[in-house]
DNA sequence: GCAATACTGAAGTGTAGACTTCACTATTTA
DNA sequence: TAAATAGTGAAGTCTACACTTCAGTATTGC
Protein backbone atom coordinates (compact mmCIF):
# COMPACT_ATOMS: atom_id res chain seq x y z
CA UNK A 1 0.00 0.00 0.00
CA UNK A 2 1.70 3.11 -1.37
CA UNK A 3 -0.72 5.62 0.67
CA UNK A 4 -0.08 4.16 3.62
CA UNK A 5 1.66 7.47 5.13
CA UNK A 6 -0.96 10.16 4.30
CA UNK A 7 -3.77 7.41 5.27
CA UNK A 8 -2.68 7.08 8.76
CA UNK A 9 -2.73 10.56 9.41
CA UNK A 10 -6.38 11.04 7.76
CA UNK A 11 -7.40 8.21 10.06
CA UNK A 12 -5.99 9.45 13.19
CA UNK A 13 -6.84 12.48 12.30
CA UNK A 14 -10.49 11.35 11.77
CA UNK A 15 -10.61 9.68 14.87
CA UNK A 16 -9.38 12.55 16.82
CA UNK A 17 -12.36 14.64 16.83
CA UNK A 18 -14.70 13.10 19.21
CA UNK A 19 -18.40 14.07 17.39
CA UNK A 20 -16.66 11.86 14.75
CA UNK A 21 -15.81 9.23 17.30
CA UNK A 22 -18.98 9.14 18.49
CA UNK A 23 -20.66 8.96 15.14
CA UNK A 24 -18.10 5.55 14.68
CA UNK A 25 -19.27 4.38 18.08
CA UNK A 26 -22.43 4.34 17.34
CA UNK A 27 -21.95 2.75 13.75
CA UNK A 28 -20.24 -0.48 15.16
CA UNK A 29 -23.67 -1.20 16.82
CA UNK A 30 -24.94 -1.11 13.74
CA UNK A 31 -26.31 1.11 10.70
CA UNK A 32 -27.72 4.32 10.96
CA UNK A 33 -29.41 6.89 8.94
CA UNK A 34 -27.47 11.07 8.89
CA UNK A 35 -30.61 12.13 10.80
CA UNK A 36 -30.81 8.92 13.42
CA UNK A 37 -26.70 10.06 13.51
CA UNK A 38 -27.70 13.96 14.14
CA UNK A 39 -30.21 13.32 16.88
CA UNK A 40 -28.47 12.67 20.02
CA UNK A 41 -25.38 14.76 18.73
CA UNK A 42 -26.69 18.09 18.89
CA UNK A 43 -25.79 19.30 15.99
CA UNK A 44 -27.24 19.96 12.61
CA UNK A 45 -27.49 17.58 9.81
CA UNK A 46 -24.65 19.81 8.05
CA UNK A 47 -22.53 19.19 10.71
CA UNK A 48 -23.37 15.55 10.82
CA UNK A 49 -23.01 15.59 6.88
CA UNK A 50 -19.56 17.00 7.00
CA UNK A 51 -18.13 14.37 9.25
CA UNK A 52 -19.34 11.81 7.19
CA UNK A 53 -17.18 12.90 4.58
CA UNK A 54 -14.50 12.60 6.62
CA UNK A 55 -15.06 9.27 7.85
CA UNK A 56 -15.98 8.18 4.57
CA UNK A 57 -12.29 9.87 2.52
CA UNK A 58 -10.67 7.24 4.69
CA UNK A 59 -12.86 4.26 5.10
CA UNK A 60 -14.32 4.18 8.54
CA UNK A 61 -17.61 4.64 7.48
CA UNK A 62 -19.59 3.45 4.06
CA UNK A 63 -22.70 5.56 2.97
CA UNK A 64 -25.01 4.73 0.80
CA UNK A 65 -27.97 6.66 -0.55
CA UNK A 66 -31.55 4.64 -0.81
CA UNK A 67 -34.25 7.06 -1.98
CA UNK A 68 -34.27 9.77 0.24
CA UNK A 69 -32.16 7.89 3.10
CA UNK A 70 -28.59 7.75 3.79
CA UNK A 71 -28.02 4.91 5.77
CA UNK A 72 -24.09 4.55 7.13
CA UNK A 73 -22.69 1.75 8.67
CA UNK A 74 -18.75 1.10 9.65
CA UNK A 75 -16.11 -0.02 7.34
CA UNK A 76 -13.33 -2.02 8.43
CA UNK A 77 -10.90 -0.64 6.15
CA UNK A 78 -10.04 2.95 8.13
CA UNK A 79 -9.15 0.87 11.24
CA UNK A 80 -6.98 -2.10 9.27
CA UNK A 81 -4.50 1.09 8.60
CA UNK A 82 -4.58 2.12 11.44
CA UNK A 83 -3.86 -1.45 13.77
CA UNK A 84 -1.23 -1.58 10.57
CA UNK A 85 0.83 1.62 11.73
CA UNK A 86 0.59 1.06 15.17
CA UNK A 87 1.78 -2.86 15.40
CA UNK A 88 4.50 -1.48 12.96
CA UNK A 89 5.77 0.81 15.59
CA UNK A 90 5.55 -1.19 17.87
CA UNK A 91 7.61 -4.21 16.23
CA UNK A 92 9.98 -1.18 15.26
CA UNK A 93 10.76 -0.48 19.36
CA UNK A 94 10.55 -4.48 20.32
CA UNK A 95 13.11 -5.40 17.66
CA UNK A 96 15.23 -2.60 19.56
CA UNK A 97 15.04 -3.79 22.92
CA UNK A 98 15.72 -7.58 21.79
CA UNK A 99 18.80 -6.27 20.29
CA UNK A 100 19.15 -4.47 23.16
CA UNK A 101 18.56 -7.14 25.29
CA UNK A 102 21.30 -9.51 23.05
CA UNK A 103 24.20 -7.15 23.75
CA UNK A 104 23.62 -6.89 27.74
CA UNK A 105 23.76 -10.74 27.54
CA UNK A 106 26.51 -10.96 25.44
CA UNK A 107 28.77 -8.89 27.75
CA UNK A 108 27.26 -11.09 30.96
CA UNK A 109 29.11 -13.93 28.98
CA UNK B 1 -9.75 1.98 33.69
CA UNK B 2 -12.18 5.43 34.37
CA UNK B 3 -10.39 7.45 32.36
CA UNK B 4 -10.03 5.56 29.22
CA UNK B 5 -12.96 7.75 27.20
CA UNK B 6 -10.72 10.93 27.63
CA UNK B 7 -7.69 9.07 27.31
CA UNK B 8 -8.33 7.55 23.66
CA UNK B 9 -9.48 11.22 22.46
CA UNK B 10 -6.26 12.77 23.84
CA UNK B 11 -3.81 9.99 22.03
CA UNK B 12 -5.64 10.19 18.66
CA UNK B 13 -5.21 14.19 19.41
CA UNK B 14 -2.27 13.50 20.06
CA UNK B 15 -1.19 11.14 16.78
CA UNK B 16 -3.12 13.16 14.22
CA UNK B 17 -0.42 15.69 14.26
CA UNK B 18 2.09 14.89 11.51
CA UNK B 19 4.99 16.70 13.39
CA UNK B 20 4.05 14.51 16.88
CA UNK B 21 3.63 11.67 14.48
CA UNK B 22 7.07 12.55 13.08
CA UNK B 23 8.80 12.33 16.93
CA UNK B 24 6.90 9.13 17.83
CA UNK B 25 8.51 7.22 14.36
CA UNK B 26 11.65 8.13 15.28
CA UNK B 27 11.63 7.08 18.87
CA UNK B 28 10.99 4.01 18.33
CA UNK B 29 14.09 3.48 16.33
CA UNK B 30 15.62 4.65 19.85
CA UNK B 31 16.03 7.09 22.34
CA UNK B 32 16.64 11.00 21.02
CA UNK B 33 17.14 14.50 22.56
CA UNK B 34 14.87 17.48 22.04
CA UNK B 35 17.60 18.84 19.88
CA UNK B 36 18.71 15.44 17.80
CA UNK B 37 15.03 15.24 17.06
CA UNK B 38 14.07 19.15 16.63
CA UNK B 39 17.17 18.86 13.83
CA UNK B 40 15.30 16.67 10.64
CA UNK B 41 12.09 18.33 11.84
CA UNK B 42 12.95 22.04 10.71
CA UNK B 43 10.92 23.36 13.79
CA UNK B 44 12.31 25.16 16.52
CA UNK B 45 13.23 23.69 19.94
CA UNK B 46 10.35 25.40 21.70
CA UNK B 47 7.98 23.57 19.15
CA UNK B 48 9.69 20.49 19.71
CA UNK B 49 8.98 21.09 23.84
CA UNK B 50 5.03 21.75 23.36
CA UNK B 51 5.04 18.53 21.30
CA UNK B 52 6.97 16.31 23.55
CA UNK B 53 4.25 18.04 26.55
CA UNK B 54 1.52 16.15 24.87
CA UNK B 55 3.09 13.40 23.68
CA UNK B 56 3.66 12.46 27.88
CA UNK B 57 0.52 14.11 28.99
CA UNK B 58 -1.30 10.95 27.25
CA UNK B 59 1.73 8.41 27.50
CA UNK B 60 3.27 8.28 24.23
CA UNK B 61 6.62 9.13 25.00
CA UNK B 62 8.56 9.22 28.22
CA UNK B 63 11.62 11.82 29.02
CA UNK B 64 13.98 11.92 31.59
CA UNK B 65 16.50 15.21 32.28
CA UNK B 66 20.00 14.51 32.79
CA UNK B 67 22.14 17.43 33.28
CA UNK B 68 21.03 19.62 30.37
CA UNK B 69 20.30 16.98 27.90
CA UNK B 70 16.37 15.68 28.06
CA UNK B 71 16.63 12.51 26.91
CA UNK B 72 12.81 11.47 24.86
CA UNK B 73 11.99 7.82 24.64
CA UNK B 74 8.76 5.75 23.88
CA UNK B 75 6.37 4.60 25.82
CA UNK B 76 3.89 1.74 25.55
CA UNK B 77 0.83 2.92 27.71
CA UNK B 78 -0.46 5.15 25.07
CA UNK B 79 -0.56 2.90 22.54
CA UNK B 80 -2.22 0.63 24.68
CA UNK B 81 -4.85 2.84 25.11
CA UNK B 82 -5.47 3.56 21.67
CA UNK B 83 -5.29 -0.47 20.70
CA UNK B 84 -7.82 -1.18 23.32
CA UNK B 85 -10.39 1.17 21.91
CA UNK B 86 -10.10 -0.11 18.15
CA UNK B 87 -10.20 -3.98 19.86
CA UNK B 88 -13.60 -2.72 21.42
CA UNK B 89 -14.79 -1.01 18.28
CA UNK B 90 -13.98 -3.90 16.42
CA UNK B 91 -15.62 -7.21 18.72
CA UNK B 92 -18.52 -4.51 19.25
CA UNK B 93 -19.34 -4.82 15.85
CA UNK B 94 -17.94 -8.06 14.77
CA UNK B 95 -20.58 -9.37 17.57
CA UNK B 96 -23.69 -7.92 15.96
CA UNK B 97 -22.54 -9.25 12.67
CA UNK B 98 -22.25 -12.58 14.57
CA UNK B 99 -25.70 -12.52 15.58
CA UNK B 100 -27.17 -11.55 11.93
CA UNK B 101 -25.48 -14.51 10.87
CA UNK B 102 -27.87 -16.02 13.67
CA UNK B 103 -30.54 -14.64 12.48
CA UNK B 104 -29.79 -15.07 8.93
CA UNK B 105 -29.18 -19.13 9.55
CA UNK B 106 -32.51 -19.52 11.77
CA UNK B 107 -34.44 -18.30 8.79
CA UNK B 108 -32.79 -20.98 6.42
CA UNK B 109 -34.03 -23.96 8.68
C1' DG C 1 35.13 32.38 35.00
C1' DC C 2 33.36 32.85 30.31
C1' DA C 3 31.40 31.00 26.35
C1' DA C 4 28.90 27.66 24.32
C1' DT C 5 25.34 24.37 24.66
C1' DA C 6 20.70 22.55 25.77
C1' DC C 7 16.69 23.50 27.01
C1' DT C 8 12.42 26.29 29.06
C1' DG C 9 8.44 29.69 29.38
C1' DA C 10 5.52 33.50 28.14
C1' DA C 11 3.24 35.79 24.76
C1' DG C 12 1.73 36.68 19.99
C1' DT C 13 0.32 35.19 15.11
C1' DG C 14 -1.99 32.63 11.52
C1' DT C 15 -4.60 28.98 9.85
C1' DA C 16 -7.31 24.73 9.79
C1' DG C 17 -11.45 23.00 10.66
C1' DA C 18 -15.91 22.32 13.43
C1' DC C 19 -19.92 24.39 13.41
C1' DT C 20 -23.76 27.42 11.93
C1' DT C 21 -27.44 29.51 8.82
C1' DC C 22 -29.97 29.61 4.85
C1' DA C 23 -31.44 28.42 0.54
C1' DC C 24 -32.05 24.47 -2.13
C1' DT C 25 -33.19 19.53 -4.32
C1' DA C 26 -35.16 15.01 -4.17
C1' DT C 27 -38.30 11.65 -2.27
C1' DT C 28 -42.27 10.10 0.21
C1' DT C 29 -46.94 10.32 2.13
C1' DA C 30 -51.65 11.98 2.84
C1' DT D 1 -50.49 17.64 -5.92
C1' DA D 2 -49.35 19.77 -1.68
C1' DA D 3 -46.92 19.18 2.58
C1' DA D 4 -43.68 16.89 5.13
C1' DT D 5 -39.38 14.56 5.38
C1' DA D 6 -34.33 13.69 4.47
C1' DG D 7 -30.51 15.28 2.97
C1' DT D 8 -27.09 18.69 0.31
C1' DG D 9 -24.02 22.87 -0.73
C1' DA D 10 -22.12 27.39 -0.25
C1' DA D 11 -20.51 30.77 2.61
C1' DG D 12 -19.36 32.81 7.01
C1' DT D 13 -17.87 32.70 12.08
C1' DC D 14 -15.09 31.41 15.89
C1' DT D 15 -11.84 28.81 18.39
C1' DA D 16 -8.08 25.57 19.16
C1' DC D 17 -3.56 24.88 18.45
C1' DA D 18 0.98 24.57 15.80
C1' DC D 19 4.35 27.53 15.38
C1' DT D 20 7.28 31.62 16.13
C1' DT D 21 10.26 35.07 18.66
C1' DC D 22 12.57 36.49 22.46
C1' DA D 23 14.25 36.49 26.83
C1' DG D 24 15.49 33.68 30.11
C1' DT D 25 17.94 29.39 33.29
C1' DA D 26 20.94 25.52 34.08
C1' DT D 27 24.88 22.71 32.74
C1' DT D 28 29.25 21.75 30.53
C1' DG D 29 33.83 22.57 28.45
C1' DC D 30 37.86 25.46 27.73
Amino acid sequence: MVRAKEDVGRVLHALADPTRRSIVERLARGPLSVSALAGPLGVTLTAVNQHLHVLEKCRLVRTEKTGRVRSCRIEAAGFGVLTSWVDAQRSIWEARLDRLGDILNEEEK
